[in-house]
DNA sequence: CCTTGGCACTCGGACAACTCGAGTGCTAAT
DNA sequence: ATTAGCACTCGAGTTGTCCGAGTGCCAAGG
């Protein structure tokens, strides 16, 4: 009755059960797998990890299925994972020649996708601060203007904002020089302090203040947090994929960006180690049949990546994808 | 034998179908369905209907369904297209607080997909030429470098572009200084002629012809085609969707941006009006089981609003509220 | 000539009965 | 602790039957 032994055959039934999508009885197990057990041996053991809540069984007289905490047990007893030579081969070609960080972001989450043959998430990196190299306003209308930041590092951010009141053309356009003379070159702290004096100028327009946030935000690293994902017809993929009707629901969490930023968020990583969320533990009802693997990459480990398909997904593989692809991302966004 | 009946016979087929999404009897129009005549009529028309081509049954001895040239006649044979009056407050009240373009489009396709409970899709307007306010150049290693140009109207593009050779640091500033001199302010032939003259300079850098096509393109109303999507998960809602297998291809197809931009240029519409595609005539294997429905909106009706679903969709309703968002965003696109 | 009622016929879907076999739990032997 | 054997369970697949919606055609009526 080995503790060890007991391991395998989950780790046998989950592998099983993954392959052929259908319910693994004690026979098969025995038969297939080399553990070098009888039938009967197997079913002891089953009799213990069913009372234990790691494998269940749909029917009385049907073969055994992970349950979520089946899955959560042999995901982390996986000793080491191994990414195939094609794939470690693919994630060089595709991403190498990436122009600027849409591109890569774009070609990641398609190559993530087919890797994996899942739903890819790759969430946009969060830079470094950088100066500013130029501000521009734009005015909409009489009452919006758009603030146009660059920054040294070759990111632009734009923002809208209201005015609260007319303004004119040359308080405008000196707003433009001005702000420019305040900013460009500067950052962090120093940055801070130039753009507080200039907003707080006596006479000054009342939207400076709001410009002023708007160039600060984008130097310290950009602005909305996003997400893009790639691959949703894996998800309905014949034999790979969930039930007809749970993809629904799925698909409408993937496109309100606000969950699944929210999720992510709560995944925390420890290292750079694969983080994965089982079925209910991604505390969303939509996705309680779908497991999530992510990984953090960038600066900090402050962005993710990640694949998300249904709870019997091939862990080892999809976590191996993540993983590399994710140190793949951390290598180009470091420069 | 009035064409005319055979006709009214032919869509009440098309709304019982497309209310039960089960073939229909001659029985139960005739009962349902107040066209005056008898069950054994019908059965007559209906015997006319198919030899044309317009309806099928699935089996021998079930009701009839239409077929694609069905829904097409149907479709030529709509009066008028009426949009409750609900609708029409939501799209005033949804989309009249849009602040920048990206907010327009975002809020228009959520609202169509809602509104049709089908996939809208929103291509991005393709705004009028307008004069140049600012290029900004941005090194991008020593490789590349980053070209952004912001319009009087408040357009931002970006483009990474590669330099080809090394440039010294004070080239690349006065290529700055020069080619804002050479293009603010300018629009139309008059850029046109102003960045020729720049680019052509002796001892010019020799990436310059690259800014001032970018420059250029920019100018004369965005660079790159873009379509976003909403409401995928309408595909896979219950009863109103495709069947399961087809939904994938689908999905794939909207990802393939490419794909979805061919289609919606294939949809050149006469006037405002709506036009739509019927199963194989999208002339793409993977939607050959759903419809689009479009109407152009924006100067010249040069950009596409639409909806994607099943063939067998409500195309009255459908193509009501896509002729109503398109006529809003019309409005909104020309301030 | 078109419409209508009537009628024989077809055929898919639903239901029930039955079989088959994979899979189980238990017990006794090694 | 492991294994072989055995009785038992129960879902899936098969067959057969029945039912009714729906059809096509024909003959009668306007």
């Amino acid at each position: 009755m080995s503790e060890e032994r007991r391991q395998a055959v989950l780790r046998a039934i989950v592998e099983g059960y993954v392959e052929t999508h259908e319910p693994v009885g004690s026979k098969a197990l025995a038969e297939t797998r080399s553990l070098g057990v009888s039938s009967a041996t197997i079913r002891n053991d089953m009799a213990v990890l069913e009372e234990q809540g790691l494998i269940a069984q749909p029917h009385t007289s049907a073969g055994r299925i992970p349950t979520d905490k089946g899955y959560r047990s042999f995901v982390d007893h996986i000793a080491a994972l191994a990414i195939p030579d094609a794939h470690k081969r693919a994630i060089g070609t595709f991403l190498s020649d990436a122009m600027d960080v849409n591109d890569v972001v774009e070609r990641s989450v398609r190559l993530l996708s087919q890797l994996t043959r899942q739903v890819a998430v790759v969430q946009y990196p969060s830079l470094r601060q950088s100066a500013v190299r130029r501000v521009e306003l734009v005015r909409l209308g009489s009452e919006h203007a758009l603030v146009v930041v660059v920054s040294e590092d070759a990111r632009v951010d734009q923002q809208t904002l209201p005015l609260g009141e007319p303004t004119s053309d040359e308080a405008f356009e000196r707003a433009i020089t001005e702000v420019n003379a305040a900013s460009v070159g500067l950052r962090g702290a120093e940055l801070e302090r130039s753009l507080a004096e200039w907003a707080g100028r006596p006479g000054q327009v009342p939207w400076a203040g709001a410009v002023a946030a708007t160039v600060l935000t984008s130097s310290r690293g950009g602005t909305v947090e996003r997400v893009v994902f790639a691959g949703t017809s894996n998800l309905a993929r014949a034999g790979a994929g969930l039930e007809t009707d749970s993809i629904g629901p799925v698909l409408d969490a993937l496109e309100e960006q606000v969950v699944l930023l929210r999720l992510l968020h709560e995944m925390t990583t420890s290292g750079d180690d694969v983080s994965v969320r089982i079925g209910a533990e991604t505390h969303h009802e939509a996705l309680s049949r779908t497991s999530i693997v992510a990984a953090a990459y960038g600066r900090d480990a402050s962005s993710l990546v990640g694949a998300l398909g249904p709870t019997r997904m091939d862990y080892p593989g999809t976590m191996a994808a993540v993983r590399a692809v994710a140190r793949y991302l951390s290598k180009v966004v470091e420069h």
